[in-house]
DNA sequence: CTTGCTAATTGAAGCGCTTCATCTGGATTT
DNA sequence: AAATCCAGATGAAGCGCTTCAATTAGCAAG
């Protein structure tokens, strides 16, 4: 026989606690809650007998008499992008902070698991939801929220004002990757990579035509991809490295750090030099940034702060009766190393891989 | 009429459905719960009246009258190592074919946080847990399962037999790594990095030691590192190459695949040429292994699979009245590529990124 | 020794669902 | 035509907790 359920048969219940603490119900659940609405005595015999009994509230009767759960939920798109990873932990340690619990759902990129753990989380009656909505697809955020259910949208909000969302600077982003390349004096620039459907990519390829045109006197190319994997930029750094010398591009930007570690890798297996003759610059910062054959310099999404801003604006959403809703639009931030800068240019410090927030 | 907020505020009932509908409670639950045991008419007037409200059904409540919940909570160590990543898709994808929703919950490699998520499971009366525990902190285990809550160990298990798990074998992968190291003729092998104290590592060398001891011609240096990163790979891979030529290890193994990237690049830096004058191969298959310079061979614990099996595993736990408990062991399996068969030897293929399993 | 308060405690009324013992009515059997 | 049966439908009894109105205890003030 398993080492099943204690003596009695089924787990112990307040009612349970109340009996042997020789009090009320109503007591037990004071006690438990509010501790300081209760008598030193009687919280002493109360939590005595939680102990001997081996008492675990049932999260499901307290969901369903208070109304509502006190965990936050936290829909993934994708799990294996550090920068998600990052998000998590940044909602993570702030929902923490606030005696909620954080559970993650991964979609893994697909648009029906997506909308499933949004059902899931709903049917919970979760305190609020944290959302990174794949590219086109906020139907689910109506449906949930129509149920009363509050939702905090992360990485892309489709444009939507009426709800809370924390989103990144693309644009921004893809102008400082490209003018960080201009500053080192690059003047063909190639911008290497990435679905174009994909918002954020366009923004990005934006924000670096906008630095380029600033400049005047320099190109930028554009080689779109069907993926964001590393194979890609090995693909196209395989192809331009082919051209007549005035043709090769002297500074590459990439949409993911994927492709800019693909791109220096074939670039370098071709006998250039990064970067002395070929600059490259990734976006993300992925953890395996700095695992690269040289250390690549990236745009930073600050991915911790924001799971962390996330989750302010769902506790005010939930604890503020007048709340409003508020788009965060955080600035990326360049992290420079060896890809752009060479040996001799150190790496930003990254203060525990966490990084701080700019403006 | 949207189905907006319910007029009366809070959300719609199965009460209010039986209402709309015309039919009884108990015809409702039976009606969403076993269509089959309810005539066409009820449960066309059912669904129907369902849609109109936009009910949503309260699983506090059910998991509250059912007794417990149909979601399976998954309790990971590090969310930020591939090989886990890639066992939350094997429980998802096997839990999804029966039914039941898995959420996640991320340890972050702190005890605490994992004790606590344990705890947050149990309270939720999950149908079961999978659980990749810390190196040597099983006492949630029972005091999780002192509660009747079900459990399945993942990728450790503390040497327990009282409860299911579903393990790799390190000594083996440790020992199909030397032994490939050694089938190419090399014969000063290193065993770079990785904390002693954990179980995991410690069974990889000792499988090296095994290979390299039958070899009989050969020999295995340790060098040991703090932690798992590649910095400590390129501090390695620094060191013996400043020895004399005879003393420079010809084949290096890594219980990490980060370790061997740090190895990998730093080798490179330096001018040897990786694999003709060092093979270098790594352990995890983590999914940035395919990202470094020279794609990197590996011993890939088929993470998908133990997620997978886990929740077999456990399903049988739940269903099965005389289940008994049992340790899974399942073998890895090399993954050749460059970095110890060059350029010419074709990886093998990886199926979309599931690794199929051996034995 | 009342009176008036506040602080603690109590018990009951749900929260929204599952389930089970009953009940119903039409089809089948004899 | 009476007896039997059974798929379907019903409604009430909880599941274990929170909460709130009502009650009691405790104690300073009159």
């Amino acid at each position: 026989m398993t080492s099943q359920t204690a003596d009695g048969g089924r787990a112990p219940s307040m009612q349970d606690v109340a009996r042997l603490a020789g009090v009320s119900l109503g007591t037990v659940s004071h006690a438990l809650n509010k501790p300081e609405k209760v008598s030193a005595r009687s919280l002493q015999k109360v939590l005595a007998a939680v102990e001997q009994l081996g008492f675990v509230p049932n999260s499901a009767a307290r969901s369903l008499a208070a109304g509502s759960s006190s965990t936050v939920g936290l829909v993934l798109t994708d799990i294996d992008n550090s920068l998600f990873v990052d998000i998590a932990r940044g909602a993570e340690d702030e929902a923490r902070t606030s005696g909620h619990a954080l559970l993650l759902a991964n979609s893994d990129i697909d648009f029906k698991r997506q909308e499933s753990y949004l059902d899931i989380f709903d049917e919970a009656r979760v305190a609020g939801i944290l959302f990174t909505p794949l590219n086109a697809s906020l139907e689910g955020v109506d449906r949930v929220r129509r149920h009363g259910r509050r939702i905090v949208l992360v990485n892309y909000a489709g444009g939507r004002q009426d709800c809370c969302a924390v989103l990144s600077d693309e644009e921004y982003g893809g102008y400082m990757a490209a003018r960080h390349l201009l500053e080192l004096g690059r003047r063909r620039l190639l911008f290497a990579g990435g679905p174009e459907e994909f918002h954020a990519i366009k923004e990005r390829r934006n924000g670096a035509l906008r630095a380029v045109m600033e400049a005047g006197n320099a190109t930028l190319e554009i080689i779109p991809s069907r993926r964001l994997k590393s194979d890609e930029g090995r693909k196209i750094a395989a192809e331009v490295t082919g051209r007549p010398a005035d043709r090769v591009p002297d500074g590459i930007l990439s949409p993911s750090d994927r492709i800019a570690a693909g791109v220096i890798h074939e670039l370098m297996a071709r006998g250039l030099r990064v970067p002395e003759d070929v600059a490259v610059i990734g976006y993300d910062n992925n953890h395996f940034a700095t695992e690269v054959a040289i250390s690549m310099s990236t745009v930073a999404q600050d991915g911790h702060s924001m799971g962390a801003e996330a989750i302010s604006l769902l506790l005010d959403e939930i604890r503020n009766p007048d709340h409003e809703h508020r788009v965060l639009t955080l600035k990326p931030r360049l992290i420079l190393r060896e890809s752009t800068l060479g040996p001799s240019g150190r790496p930003v410090p990254e203060e525990d891989g966490r990084l701080p927030l700019e403006a």
